[in-house]
DNA sequence: ATCGAAATCCAAAGCGCTTTGAGTGTCTCA
DNA sequence: TGAGACACTCAAAGCGCTTTGGATTTCGAT
């Protein structure tokens, strides 16, 4: 069913039609009642290419999902960001495109979005510290929204981020206030912005208490169970083994957990653990009384407003670009108080 | 820059790059190679909308992602499956449109990718023992592929799935053979048709050597780890316990050792653990020595094979259109042989 | 020299929609 | 009664591409 066969089915113009259907002024109550009733009946729906080509507007967002070709990784929070900007595209009548391409062709893959016009704006991901992707993008004059942080990039960018140093710093000082001193991080590449951040507050809620950060102590990995586990062990198999344990993932502390486990060891008693969590929603902290003590930060909802500021900007709604949430702190069941002091 | 902007400079017509860069046979190699590099070099790519619309083809496949209202559960497998069909797709030229809807919407979303003609083809997840897609798509008209299997669906249906039969079947000899005969089933929930027929093998190998399965000893819920945990507990704090306990899905067997060891009991000793593993990237199971035994299908794999399948479909050729993957069975730590008889 | 096929290239139509600019009635007010 | 204002509706152009059906040129063969 096209306009055209609808509207000769009406005996009206195209344009009438359309008109009615997009809910131009031009057009009586009456007719448009009327069109809207015969579209429904017919199962009419405007051509989504036909209609882009012709308004210029692809009403589509486009994400690109890198796979490190390392690791043949795809970054787990991905699903859950993906729903909720996804809700959020839906709702205003915007297609998502997605775009799966390995981490050294992905500049690439911005560029054929840009050219091909098959996308109204981005969302990129897991910004590094000086991500070389917000300049290559404000040349390029496709609208994004950066979903992190890049600490040292110049030019400005519209964000949507999480308070990773305030959660990181609050969570040390949980443990400090545990009288915990030796605390080891578990931390994500240091080369991703967030990452970064989380050190920096760790570091700094130390310091603040005289306590000089212990290389040592500080790991820098992917966040896999596997590597949670891995770290895990040899740093408690240590004489003056750390009381403390902070983590950069939930799937990470569910290794540091099988490692603390394997030594007979038993996490909130021998060895406390704070975890930051996203709030996957397949990896809920369990489900009445938290597991893990944590920073908690809904990843969905970051894609909501990651989403929504998309959408502003597109539509030239020119609200602040930029947006911190903030992590809560939650107590569960994996942290105590030091008692090897 | 468009194809005509592109001629011009090339003192050729529309028609010829166009012919050129689609590799038709009525331009010499050299017009065809001085274009090439022009197009190259100005960066042209034909404006996917424009062509969409002149071929009649949209150059992408629809996935539809539900998210279940009571639950707001993304399915976790959902980012590996992506991820391999997603490769397959870049590498044919086709994008991937993600529509994500509450489940009671999903039809609908199926209704306006077929109506707005924005996707070529579609791929449907998590099908039920008698799912009410299958016929609706038939009706649609659109071509499609169905990640797993519907029993009771009547009509034909292109498909790639794992032999979950068969899987749990095997798992659940290891079981017997190692001398365990209460063994309890954490089954996802069973109107899914993967989980009817994990119960199936389950039940097959039990009544293969003459046990007759248990009622108390089977459970269907939703595959997450505060689930795993929440039914173990109770399971493991009877009497007559299971000695082995079979699990549909890594999330949910960490959820189960947690409960293991809350209990003081210890995974592959006390109790013995095999669970389904659909090779996740962020959750391998162990790195070197696989932590649990396992029955292990990358679901990434499936992904790419069901883009592939779809392909061929759309291109019309007709290849077989049914793909049963097997699971391979893995050696862990999380399974020995029963100490309790 | 001439013809026909092969090799190139092109003009123009068309994909299905939106939107501009114009046209036709109908109403209101002088 | 006529003129202007208003409410509707429409024809046609255009979005950027592919593709049909010709037109032109080249070239070996007659």
């Amino acid at each position: 069913m096209t306009l055209k066969e609808l509207s000769d089915l009406l005996g009206l113009s195209p344009t009438t039609v359309s008109r009615a259907l997009n809910g131009y002024p031009e057009v009586s109550e009456a007719t448009r009642i009327k069109v809207a009733a015969a579209a429904d009946a017919h199962g009419y729906a405007p051509n989504t290419r036909a209609r882009a080509l012709a308004t210029g507007r692809a009403m589509a967002i486009g994400h690109v999902i890198p796979i490190s070709a390392k690791h043949e990784m795809v970054n787990p929070i991905f699903a859950d960001f993906t729903a909720g900007a996804g809700e959020v595209y839906s709702r205003n009548g915007y297609d998502m495109l997605m775009s799966v391409v390995s981490d050294q062709n992905e500049k690439q893959a911005y560029r054929s979005f840009a050219t091909k016009r098959n996308v109204d704006g981005l969302i990129i991901h897991a910004p590094s510290l000086n991500d070389e992707r917000i300049p290559f993008l404000n040349d390029l004059g496709l609208p994004y929204v950066v979903h992190g942080r890049s600490s040292r990039a110049t030019a400005p960018y519209a964000w949507v981020d999480v308070n990773n140093t305030r959660a990181f710093r609050r969570a040390t000082e949980l443990l400090l206030d545990l009288g915990h001193t030796r605390i080891a991080l578990l931390n994500g590449l240091e080369h991703m912005d967030f990452a970064a951040r989380r050190r920096a507050g760790y570091e700094a809620a130390l310091t603040a208490r005289g306590i000089t950060p212990d290389p040592a102590l500080m790991f820098s990995a992917e966040m896999t169970e596997a590597q949670g586990h891995d770290l895990t062990r040899p740093l408690l198999a240590t004489s003056d083994r750390p009381t403390a344990i902070l983590v950069s993932s939930m799937i990470m502390a569910i290794g540091v957990r099988r490692g603390i486990e394997e030594l007979g060891l038993t996490m909130g008693r021998d060895v406390s653990l704070i975890t930051y969590d996203d709030d996957l929603s397949y990896f809920r902290n369990g489900s009445d009384i938290p597991v893990y003590t944590a920073t908690r930060s809904s990843v969905r909802q970051a894609g909501q407003h990651a989403a929504q500021l998309l959408i502003d900007i597109i539509n030239g709604n020119d609200s602040p670009s930029e947006l911190l949430l903030e992590a809560e702190l939650t107590l569960g069941t994996s942290t105590g108080p030091n008692r090897k002091s």
